[in-house]
RNA sequence: UGCCCGAUGGUGUAAUGGUAGCACAGCGGUUUCUGGUACCGCUAGUCUAGGUUCGAGUCCUAGUCGGGCAACCA
């Protein structure tokens, strides 16, 4: 079936596949990969490459997309990691049915094939340290030169690898290394590492190894072993294409898919990069992978983004070679497009300002008819509870009104939405700090439920929660966590810490929320009523609701009170 | 002065030798019991110089600018 969520804007990685099928290439097969290194957890980049990969498998019924870990360096790789990694392509909304796959499951027929490699030839054992080898390797300039090593035999070569795979060396006394060209231009063709000796634990395959393989030769075999046609990856890599052809030209295997490589997503005020994502959460930077702030997959789940906003923002940005930074913006549109449409409208005041309707007896309680989400009727209609005293938004009032402010001020009136009219009578300030602790109003019996029997037109309409009824609720907003649009952009990358934004998390409390949001559990959303959309978040319980701010709505009165 | 890749409005992209289009952002308007949504309109682009061609964003040449590459990381 073709992609119904949106028809799926061409790309030269489709035109490439196109052209494949045309020529009966792979015999018309198409079998993508997406291979992440469980070392850190997925972002919003590692979520195009999902829906490019799996998204390519989807388009038409045969297409397959595996789920790899490609887990070769047992130092920096943790089961915690697959576990997200897992979680997060699942949540996405991709499926791998039985090909969940693992290059530690290779390891066996990875050393084989290494083993072919030094039986024809093309690999010998190097008892150069790194440091010794260094020099050998020569500049981006000018060519390396031959490691003493290059002509040992076939036979001791054998033997040395066997006795590396027995743990008969110590760790970085030997390596095996691929035999090609040190006067090669590309350094990665300069005779590089096939595999090294490395003790370390590996969360899969324990100790039984103490010896692992590069990416280079692991990735290219892995992808053969499971018959991938297109091995889609980001332009890092495309200095490695002629490594990743020359071992499968060697091996002679029967499957030697096509690397293609694209650029990765940067987005503006935040980074993509796993190592320093660590570091943030390493150092106490954010709260954890899933800190709302953090571009990761985690933590826009936590902050309430939907897997279909993220999966068509994925498919708006495009695929491309071509290095860019893209604008939050659209990310932003994309989450509000898809919570517009689905999301339970709810009133929720965050700066309470309490207001005593004069006129409205006490202790009497009005229940009035609120729509749920006016852009689907299907979700009905719920109460909301009116009384004498209400709490309204502290800025849905201002003193001294300037123009275009529709909001309340002294002798305004404007409507309480689902509720009735009302009209500033008088403002109460503490005598200390001239601050505006109360409203005096009255309201119109005529106009209950929004509309007056005479015509008359108010042109504000603000939110407000019955005091009595109210609910207390933690509401966290959250802001941008760089100040700088490229913050590993500057010509000192590593001092990020400094371009965080030190309001990327405002805390209000108690904030005023309807009754009917009493039972939200985490994972509930929410568009309170002329501020943006709301999650539950993951700390929050029956009795302390707490929210996070997903994002703001468009503010037209901002702009234009700027401009002011 | 090495190798590889790239260049289209502010941003992200489309146009496969034939009217430079779409989305976001910005600006203006209509509708509205959310200053939301929806709808309408406006602004704004082919890195430069040559060449091929009836015709070039697209092909060729030279230049300019940007990115990547020298881990026993992926």
């Amino acid at each position: 079936m073709p992609n119904t969520e949106s028809q799926a804007p061409t790309n030269f990685i489709r035109d490439i596949i196109a052209a494949d099928l045309a020529v009966n290439k792979n015999n018309g097969r198409v079998h993508t990969r997406f291979p992440p290194e469980p070392n850190g957890y997925l972002h919003i980049g590692h979520a195009k490459s999902i829906c490019l990969n799996f998204g390519i498998a989807k388009e038409e019924a045969g297409r397959l997309c595996n789920l790899r870990f490609d887990d070769t360096n047992p130092v920096t790789e943790d089961t915690e990691y697959i576990e997200s990694i897992i979680e997060d392509v699942h949540w996405l909304g991709f499926d791998w049915e039985d090909r969940l796959y693992y290059a530690s499951d290779y390891f066996e027929k990875l050393y084989n094939y290494a083993v072919q490699l030094i039986e024809s030839g093309k690999a010998y054992v190097c008892d150069l340290s790194e440091e010794e080898f260094r020099p050998y390797r020569g500049t981006l300039k000018e060519p390396g030169k031959d490691s003493p090593c290059r002509d040992r035999s076939i036979s001791e070569n054998l033997e040395l690898f066997q006795k590396m795979r027995a743990g008969e060396f110590d760790d970085g006394a030997y390596v095996l290394r691929a035999k090609i060209n040190m006067a090669d231009p590309n350094v990665h063709m300069r005779d590089p590492v096939v595999y090294r000796i490395r003790r370390a634990t590996h969360h899969r395959t324990g100790d039984a190894w103490c010896i692992y393989p590069m990416y280079d030769f692991a990735h290219c075999v892995s992808d053969s072993i499971e018959g991938i046609t297109h091995s889609i990856c980001t332009l890092e890599f495309e200095i490695h294409r002629p490594l990743y052809d020359w071992f499968l030209d060697q091996l002679n295997v029967e499957c030697h898919p096509q690397q293609i490589e694209f650029a990765r997503l940067n987005l503006g005020y935040t980074m993509m990069s796993k190592r320093r994502l660590l570091e943030l959460v390493a150092e106490g930077h954010v709260d954890g992978w899933d800190d709302p702030r953090m571009p990761t997959i985690s933590g826009l789940r936590r902050r309430g983004y939907t897997p279909a906003a993220i999966r068509n923002f994925c498919e708006r940005i495009g695929v491309t070679k071509f290095n860019s930074l893209t604008d939050i913006a659209l990310l932003e549109h994309c989450v509000r497009e898809d919570l517009n449409k689905k999301s339970q409208r709810v009133m929720a005041v965050l700066d309470p300002l309490r207001v005593v309707i004069e006129n409205y007896p006490e202790g009497e309680v009005d229940e009035l008819d609120a729509i749920n989400n006016p852009e689907d009727p299907e979700m009905g209609t719920r109460s909301v509870f009116f009384s004498r005293e209400i709490y309204i938004e502290r800025d849905d009032f201002l003193e001294d009104p300037p123009k275009k402010f529709f909001r309340l001020g002294p002798g305004r009136e404007v409507r309480l939405r689902y509720g009735y009219y009302i009209t500033c009578v008088d403002a109460i300030k503490d005598p200390d700090t001239g601050e505006i602790v109360e409203l005096r109003c009255t309201y119109d019996p005529e106009t209950r439920g929004g509309s007056s029997p005479d015509g008359r037109k108010v042109k504000g309409t603000i939110h407000w929660v019955s005091v009595a009824h109210a609910l207390n609720a933690e509401v966290r907003l959250y802001d941008r966590l760089f100040t700088d649009e490229n913050p590993l952009g500057s010509e000192n990358p590593d001092n990020y810490t400094d371009l965080m934004n030190p309001e990327s998390l405002t805390v209000l409390k108690p904030c005023k929320v309807e009754p009917s949001t009493r039972d939200a559990v985490p994972g509930d959303k929410y568009q309170f009523e002329r501020q943006g959309y709301f999650c539950v978040d993951n700390d929050s319980s029956p009795g302390n609701l707490i929210f996070n701010r997903t994002v703001a709505l468009r503010d037209s009165w901002s702009k234009i009170a700027k401009k002011q």
